[in-house]
RNA sequence: GGCGCCUUGGCGGAGUAGCUACGCAGCGGUCUGCAAAACCGCGUACACGGGUGCAAAUCCCGUAGGUGCCUCCA
């Protein structure tokens, strides 16, 4: 199994520390409004990876945290908070608006047919651990506090440009003004946030150091460390992490423990809306019930994901969904051949070809696109299952859906009555009683079957 | 200003050197009772200019355009 490695640039075989466990944690969402298909495009490539992982013959522990804590939108002191932004936008608490937004994160991951996580940690249920983390750089001498927080002092980890190749110098030049100048350094991050005086906080916590809460990096040191060690073996999350969330997460949890927080970081690229990437304010945040109310199923929707590389900057349209939405129903005609096995015939398909095939492309940094086209290949070819490989076949549309997150093993038959319809037309055909025959294919359609007559008989697949 | 990435046919999107994926859409044909499916052919696909190779979409240099990050962000 190979992945590309963000701390290399370079693609690597993966190399867990405890083999055959392999420990993966991802940056998971906030949940302060409803995720949006980019969002979701992401999980879903995080889910590809453990898929791949577990095919490859690794058995994953996956950690995903879900950031219920209202951080500012900027350190600066005039950031609003999202969470109550998002309160005060629905007339509740931060916490009421943490829970539905949750709720329906962890909703969607079974909509999508995700493989469940191991952990789905919360911010808010790991305060404790974050303040220890923060004493502990206290002790170390990585902190200082300024009349809003404790902030960790940048300059004390010469490692700190590292990870992301950062030119810190260069940067200041064109930066942004930076708002508070408090802050040793630019880079500066807070660890723990003052609450403010004039008004409270859904949201705070006692502390050392007064009530506030914590910032916005260190759950993820404090969650990950917890639940799966000092280091982890692949550490993923959004390609915008990389210059400062990851960044910041490095300079915490290596100043403490000393060792590395991630052997190997995977990072997917964000995709675009007409040549933009997604915003509230330009108004292309699609979510999943906007896919549904167009009628095209959350299976297409996952398929289209995987049809792209997770590094390349993909693009979404409703015409790609629609070719996605095709494709799934050729597979799921294929798929429907198990119910319509032949005892004779030449058709002598080997089944584990395929597979091998899609393990080594899913195998070599999650080739996706290439492992696809195998199956289009066969959907093609294949127009009927002989009995005595049939076993083979659905297992085989087994490793697909473990693959890749489909249920193309789930289908079921036609009823009798359907069947019954088909041998009708059968018969219909060789009296040559056209009318009758085009009837019943009519009727047929009419319930969602299409027929289609080969030189072996009649084949049905689902419209 | 800094750090990156990208540019493939009507659309999407693979492909790190040689035989030119795949899905969607179009045209012509074979086949078919009609369909469907499949297959064949077509619309001369690889931003531009150099370079290195017997050979480049694929490697190197440059140009143009686009785009991401440096601020919350998947």
């Amino acid at each position: 199994m190979k992945l590309y490695n963000t701390l290399s640039r370079q693609v690597e075989e993966v190399k867990p520390l405890q083999a055959p466990k392999v420990t993966v944690y991802t940056c998971g969402p906030t949940v302060y409004d409803f995720p949006h298909i980019g969002n979701w495009f992401t999980f879903i490539r995080y889910d590809l990876l453990v898929r791949t992982l577990k095919l490859t013959g690794f058995e994953p522990q996956w950690v995903m945290n879900i950031t219920d804590v209202g951080h500012l939108v900027s350190d600066a002191d005039d950031g609003e908070d999202k969470l109550e932004k998002g309160a005060q936008r629905e007339g509740k608490t931060a916490w009421d608006v943490a829970k539905v937004y949750s709720d329906y994160f962890t909703e969607g991951l079974k909509r999508l047919n995700f493989v469940p996580p191991t952990e789905l940690p919360k911010a808010t249920d790991h305060i404790a651990e974050q303040i220890t983390l923060v004493q502990e750089l206290e002790t170390q001498g990585f902190t200082y506090v300024i009349d809003d927080g404790v902030y960790y002092d940048t300059s004390k980890f010469p490692k700190y440009a590292d990870f992301a190749r950062l030119d810190l110098d260069e940067q200041q030049a064109g930066a942004r003004v930076e708002v508070n100048a408090q802050k040793r350094n630019p880079t500066d991050f807070a660890l723990w946030k003052f609450s403010p005086t004039d008004h409270q906080r859904d949201m705070e916590w006692d502390s050392p150091w007064g009530k506030g809460f914590p910032g916005w990096h260190l759950e993820c040191s404090a969650m990950s460390r917890k639940y799966l060690g000092d280091t982890i073996d692949v550490h993923s999350g959004g390609i915008d992490h990389v210059p400062v969330h990851h960044t910041n997460e490095i300079a915490q949890s290596e100043a403490i423990t000393g060792k590395p927080l991630a052997n190997l970081w995977m990072h997917t690229n964000h995709i675009l809306i007409n040549d933009e990437k997604i915003a509230k304010s330009a108004g292309n945040g699609i979510t999943l019930e906007d896919i549904e109310a167009r009628g095209y199923s959350l299976e297409a929707f996952r398929l289209h994901v995987l049809e792209s590389h997770y590094r390349s900057q993909s693009k979404f349209s409703w015409e790609s969904l629609e070719a996605a939405q095709n494709r799934l129903k050729n597979w799921q005609a294929l798929a429907d051949l198990r119910w319509q096995t032949r005892e004779d015939g030449t058709e002598n398909t080997d089944w584990s070809i395929p597979e091998s095939y899609i393990k080594e492309k899913l195998g070599n940094d999650l080739n996706t696109p290439e492992a696809i086209i195998t199956i289009d290949r066969h959907a093609d070819i294949v127009t009927y299952i002989p009995k005595n490989v049939v076993d083979q076949f659905v297992q085989f549309l087994e490793f697909v859906d473990g693959a890749f997150g489909l249920t193309l093993s789930r289908g079921h038959d036609i009823t009798d009555e359907q069947k019954q319809l088909i041998a009708e037309r059968e018969s219909a055909r060789e009296r040559k009683d056209w009318p009758e025959s085009d009837r019943l294919r009519d009727l047929l359609k009419e319930q969602g079957i299409g027929v289609r007559d080969t030189d072996h008989g009649a084949i049905w697949y689902r419209l």
